[in-house]
RNA sequence: GCGCCCGUAGCUCAGUGGAUAGAGCAUCAGCCUUCUAAGCUGUUGGUCGCAGGUUCGAUUCCUGCUGGGCGCGCCA
C-alpha cells in the first residue's frame, strides 16, 4: 500500500542521511508520516527534521535540507517542499494515487487490511452485562465500542477473540431469583413484593410467566430458598441472557464465546491462579481498614486472602475470597483472566463502563504480576450515556423501573443510526444522546450523509448501465495518462490515507476515528459529485477514468461502514 | 477525604508539542432543463475553564485552582 510503502522509504532514507550521526531506535521513533491539515500544504509530510534536529545539533530547516534530496527519490513523489517551522512536504504523483485506487477496489474490502507487527492472539470482551435483565443505553454503547475495535484489530492483522463474560454465579444470581419468584408467587395471586435489593424490573414478569408456562405451580409453595437458588438459577439466567441477546443480534453483534463463571468455578482455575500469585509472594493473609467512603456501624476487621496490590504502589490490597470464603468479583477477575491467558491470549482487550473500573488498576497489576508484562491489559473505559427526552435528562439506572431499554431505541432511531452515533464521540467523552433529535432522523445524525455517499456511488453504477455506456475494465486503464478533476483527486488522496487510519484507530483503541474518516471520505465524494458530471456517453473514456475513483471510493467506504457495523445501502 | 473522566464556536463534539484550532447542527446568502438537493458553495461565530511551570514553540505535557460527571467495603 502506498502509504505504507512511502513511510518506509520516508524513514529509510532518514536512517541512512543521519547514519553516523549515533541515533538510536528510540529517537526515530517519533519520526512520522502524516497528511497535512491543508490540503495546500501537500499529501503527506514528515517531521523527521523538526524532531531529531536537536539530536543532531542543527537547525530544523538545514536538517530538512540535507534530507531533501533523498526523500526526493521515490516514483510517487512529485514535489518536496520545507515549509513552517521545518515540516517536510511531500506532493504525490497523481498517477500514483490514481495506481492506489485501481488496486483498493481489485482489493475490495482486503485493501487496508494490515500486517500486524506484533501476532499476538487478541480477545476483545465487550457488553459481559450481568445475565439479571434487558440492555440499556448504555450497554449499547459498550457493545457497540466493542464490536467496532475488535473489527478493526482484525483489520489491523491481529486474529481476535470476541467473548461475553456471563457473570452467572455470584450473589447477584440469588437476588435475581428471589425477585423472579416474587413476581411468579405474583402470578398465582400471592401478595409477594420483590425484594428491597431485587430487580423491580417488569420484564421479570414477563420470565416469571415463561417459568409458569413450563413449571405451572411447581414453585408456588416452595419454601427452601435454597432449593429455588439450585433449581431455578439456571432458568433466570438463561432468560435473562435471551433477552440480552435478542439485543446483541439487533446490532449485528456475533460473539465466538459466552464464557461462563459458573462453568470456569467447576474447574481449579481459581485455585491455580491464586496458588501462582501466592508463591509469587503477592498473595497472604491479612486485614483491610475499614471503608473510607462512609460510616460502617458495626465494622469488624477479619482477616481475609488478600491480593497484595500495594506491592504495586497501589493505596491498598484487594481481597481475593469475602469472609464468607466466596470468590470477589475481584477474584473472579483474576481467575477469568488467567483463564483468558492459559488459552492463549497475549492482547486482552476489555471495554468497562467507567464506573466500573474500580478495581482494573489492582487486576492489571495481577496480569502483569503473571505475565511479566504491562502491554497484555488494555481496559478501555467509556463514560456514562446521558439519555435526554424532551430536555429532560432520564436517569440511568439498572434497578430503577425507569430505565431507557436499548431495544427500544433501536427500535426508534435503527440499528445504524445508533451504532454510528455511539462511535462519533470518543470512549471517555459522555455522550449525550438526544433521543428527540434521533427519532426525528434529522441531519443532527451524520450516518445518513454517509450511506448517501455510498448510495450516490452505486447508483452511478446503475445509471452507467441504462446510458448504454460500457462497464469499466479497469485493466484496459492507462493510469498514467488519466486525467481527473481536483475534487476526485481529493477522493483518492483520502483513499490512499485510509492505512493509516487502521493503524491509529487499532493501535489507540479509539473506534470512533472510523466514523470521523467516513464523513471525511463522504464529504470529498458529494464535493466532487457536485463539481462535475461523472457520467457522459460522449466521452466514455473519461467516464471510465472517473468511474475507476468512484468504484475505489465506494470500496473503501463501503469497508469503513462494516468496520463500524453500519449497513453500506446501495440506493436511499 | 481519596481516585478516575471531562471543560474547545450558540448547541453536540473532533483534533494536535509546531503551519491560519476544525466538523455537523443552528443563523444568514446563494445553487436543481444536468448521474438521488438526505447534496454543494459562501457567511456569521473562539481568551481552546483560570493561573503558573517545562521549551525554540503549549490549546496539547506537568503542577495548582475552579466548575461538572462518575466511583470509593469483603456489595453488585
Amino acid at each position: 500500500m502506498l502509504f505504507i510503502d512511502f513511510r518506509q522509504h520516508v524513514l529509510a532514507v532518514v536512517r541512512q542521511v543521519l547514519a553516523d550521526k549515533g541515533l538510536t531506535d528510540a529517537d526515530y521513533m517519533n519520526v512520522a508520516l502524516e497528511a497535512p491539515k491543508e490540503e495546500s500544504h501537500g499529501d503527506l509530510a514528515t517531521n523527521a527534521a523538526m524532531v531529531l534536529a536537536k539530536k543532531v545539533g542543527m537547525a530544523p530547516k538545514a536538517l530538512a535540507e540535507m534530507l531533501l534530496e533523498g526523500l526526493k527519490v521515490h516514483e510517487a513523489v512529485e514535489a518536496v517542499e520545507i515549509a513552517g517551522p521545518g515540516f517536510i512536504n511531500f506532493r504525490l504523483k497523481t498517477s500514483a494515487l490514481i495506481g492506489q485506487g485501481v488496486a483498493a477496489t481489485a482489493a475490495g474490502g482486503a485493501y487496508g487490511t494490515l500486517k500486524a507487527a506484533d501476532t499476538r492472539k487478541a480477545m476483545v470482551e465487550y457488553v459481559s452485562i450481568n445475565p439479571t435483565g434487558p440492555i440499556h443505553v448504555g450497554h449499547g454503547r459498550n457493545a457497540v465500542f466493542g464490536d467496532a475495535i475488535a473489527n478493526v484489530l482484525e483489520k489491523a492483522g491481529f486474529p481476535v477473540w470476541r467473548e461475553y463474560l456471563v457473570n452467572d454465579s455470584g450473589n447477584q444470581i440469588n437476588v435475581l431469583v428471589r425477585s423472579l419468584h416474587a413476581r411468579y408467587m405474583q402470578l398465582f395471586g400471592h401478595d409477594v413484593a420483590v425484594p428491597d435489593n431485587g430487580y423491580p424490573g417488569e420484564y421479570l414478569i414477563e420470565v416469571a410467566e415463561k417459568l409458569k408456562a413450563r413449571d405451572g405451580d411447581k414453585w408456588v409453595s416452595e419454601t427452601d430458598e435454597q432449593v429455588l437458588l439450585r433449581e431455578l438459577r439456571s432458568f433466570a439466567v438463561e432468560t435473562c441472557l435471551d433477552l440480552i441477546k435478542q439485543d446483541i443480534q439487533t446490532l449485528g453483534i456475533e460473539f465466538d464465546r459466552y464464557f461462563s463463571e459458573f462453568a470456569m468455578h467447576q474447574t481449579d482455575r481459581m485455585a491455580e491462579v491464586v496458588a501462582i500469585l501466592r508463591n509469587k509472594g503477592l498473595v497472604n493473609e491479612g486485614t483491610l481498614p475499614p471503608p473510607k467512603g462512609k460510616e460502617i456501624a458495626d465494622y469488624k476487621p477479619v482477616e481475609l486472602t488478600l491480593f497484595k496490590a500495594t506491592e504495586f504502589g497501589l493505596a491498598e490490597d484487594q481481597a481475593i475470597y469475602n469472609r464468607a470464603g466466596m470468590p470477589t468479583y475481584f477474584g473472579q477477575d483474576i481467575a477469568y483472566h488467567y483463564d483468558k491467558l492459559q488459552r492463549g491470549y497475549e492482547l486482552l482487550v476489555t471495554v468497562i463502563g467507567i464506573d466500573q473500573t474500580g478495581a482494573f488498576k489492582p487486576l492489571a497489576k495481577a496480569i502483569e504480576a503473571l505475565t511479566g508484562r504491562g502491554d497484555v491489559y488494555h481496559p478501555v473505559a467509556y463514560e456514562m450515556v446521558k439519555v435526554m427526552r424532551n430536555g429532560e435528562p432520564v436517569k440511568l439506572s439498572k434497578r430503577a423501573g425507569n430505565i431507557v431499554l436499548l431495544s427500544d431505541v433501536l427500535e426508534e432511531v435503527g440499528t445504524d443510526a445508533f451504532r454510528f452515533t455511539m462511535l462519533t464521540v470518543k470512549p471517555t467523552t459522555t455522550l449525550v444522546f438526544d433521543l428527540a433529535h434521533a427519532v426525528a432522523k434529522t441531519m443532527d445524525n451524520p450516518v445518513f450523509y454517509v450511506q448517501y455517499a455510498h448510495a450516490r456511488l452505486c447508483a452511478v453504477e446503475r445509471q452507467r448501465e441504462e446510458l448504454g455506456i460500457p462497464a469499466l475494465d479497469a485493466a484496459k486503464l492507462d493510469v498514467a495518462t488519466m486525467k481527473i478533476s481536483a475534487e476526485a483527486r481529493s477522493v483518492l488522496r483520502e483513499i490512499m490515507l485510509y492505512p493509516a487510519l487502521i493503524e491509529q484507530a487499532a493501535r489507540s483503541l479509539e473506534p470512533h476515528r472510523l466514523t470521523f474518516y467516513a464523513q471525511s471520505l463522504a464529504a470529498a465524494i458529494h464535493r466532487w459529485y457536485a463539481a462535475e458530471k461523472w457520467l457522459d456517453s460522449a466521452d466514455v473514456r473519461a467516464t471510465h477514468e472517473r468511474l475507476a475513483v468512484a468504484f475505489a471510493a465506494r470500496t473503501v467506504l463501503a469497508d469503513v461502514l462494516k468496520l463500524c457495523g453500519v449497513n453500506a445501502p446501495t440506493s436511499m
